[in-house]
DNA sequence: AGCCATAATTAATGTAGGTTAATTTTAAAT
DNA sequence: ATTTAAAATTAACCTACATTAATTATGGCT
């Protein structure tokens, strides 16, 4: 099953008008520019549920802005077929830049969600960050923020319990998607939309399913929080952030101020 | 102990003669650019070997491109105080440009051995990055590399074995050291100058330095390797990597073409 | 050459999380 | 509404790695 055969429309929504422009690498763009950057938007795809949208080793000619639903980035260990999830897709994010030396993608991404793409071709944005030097480092900062999330998933994965470091995915996902998606926060009772399964969740932060309930269970009965039917409400914020050791500023990374 | 504790002295070389600059930020930079870059360069630094470069949380109005040595970026969990090594600092390699909104690193960085560091300062590299696009480009491609790294660690923290994750380290470090640093590669045994205890191995790939020693002595016992004195020879390498899954590749991860 | 701190090694014992497998719940599909 | 597949839950048992602690080796320093 390839990208190409899902089913691609004309772009129904003006970049000027995009709801998550403001979260994408385009966020700085002024309103001239953007009609020019909306010549070099291709089209927009749809994806269903748990899909693959790229494999590692494949070769693209487009990068993607997730325009809308959740996705994830992971590798395959080859030896025992384990999966290691990367890195999660909100609206905003872009996919597909990270390349091997042949032009080969260095990992597959997939969706949780149905997904809305659009679609860019990889040498216009080059072009495009070459002649936008803002752009590039909007890029960068992009780069550096996704950097010390994966720098923190490391650090849980080797150095935290099991406990600690689902606090810590909980509260990013949180956090990311309170700031990305629209409508998914609910202030009455502090919950979002939450469409990660507990195996997702295992493969994020290195466990087992089995172990992952384990955790959420307890996590539950201690009343910090309620994970269930898609949606994950935040009782005790701050006792979660404390077992978590989660500090909402890593994902205001940056490189070079 | 503070990083303007350290002796700083003029530039002694001449980047234009620089032994390390292509594998440096400035590896692209032609000849009458470099004088400008130049000029940028503020001194050179002298650190001792285990002495901290900066901790996470400083602000530093400098971005540094270690000119020789081997040092490591970490981070500290401060529920138990266990550490994690992010990433090794090999000749060529820039630190200190990724902070988070207050302009502090996000974190700590360190040094194995005796270091000399040529410091730039954080804004005219903003500065430089802006008029030259081919440069922001090529921090791209530097951030995208690392990106790969820290990925390859946390599926080898995630979702290997603690042979398979330490095979893939010291391969990772074996192909780095032979491409960065000179006269450290013998070829007449396939060995390196390897500067790392145990424990800073396990600090690595999240093992106690214990268990890391039963995992060496295993490899030394099978053939396959001789990790002491400071030096690691790999003897089969073919079958070292396939234990740690091992592709060159991951070194030469891009971004956009 | 001898001193001292650091690192490597080894062994005995403990535990966090894995494995397997069965049961129940939820949600998607017709 | 019924069927079916996927996900969550629970329990029993297991293992890879942690912990602690003691011993030996290494290397920097005078």
């Amino acid at each position: 099953m390839n990208i190409n055969s899902f089913r691609t429309r004309p772009p129904p929504t003006d970049c000027s008008q995009c709801p998550v422009r403001e979260k994408s690498l385009f966020s700085d763009v002024t309103k001239p520019r953007l009609d020019w950057i909306q010549n070099y938007r291709k089209n927009q795809l749809s994806i269903p549920p748990k899909t693959d949208i790229f494999q590692e080793g494949e070769k693209h000619d487009f990068i993607y802005t997730l325009f809308s639903g959740w996705g994830f980035l992971y590798k395959t260990v080859r030896n025992n077929g384990k999966r290691q999830i990367l890195r999660f897709l909100l609206p905003g994010d872009l996919i597909g830049y990270q390349t091997i030396s042949s032009g080969a993608v260095s990992h597959s991404a997939a969706t949780l969600t149905d997904v809305t793409l659009c679609a860019f071709p990889r040498t216009h944005l080059k072009e495009m960050l070459i002649q936008n030097p803002e752009l590039a480092l909007r890029l960068m900062t992009i780069e550096s923020r996704d950097m010390s999330l994966c720098q923190s998933h490391l650090m849980a994965t080797g150095r935290k319990t099991a406990k600690e470091s689902i606090a810590f995915i909980l509260l990013e996902l949180f956090y990311r998607s309170k700031s990305q998606i629209k409508h998914s926060f609910n202030p009455s009772d502090n919950s979002i939309v939450f469409p990660l399964s507990q195996e997702d969740i295992g493969d994020t932060v290195g466990l087992t399913n089995v172990h992952v309930n384990r955790v959420i269970k307890n996590l539950m009965d201690e009343g910090l929080i309620i994970c269930n039917k898609k949606r994950l409400t935040i009782i005790n914020e701050e006792a979660l952030s404390k077992i978590a050791e989660f500090d909402p500023e890593i994902l205001n990374v940056q490189a070079l101020i």
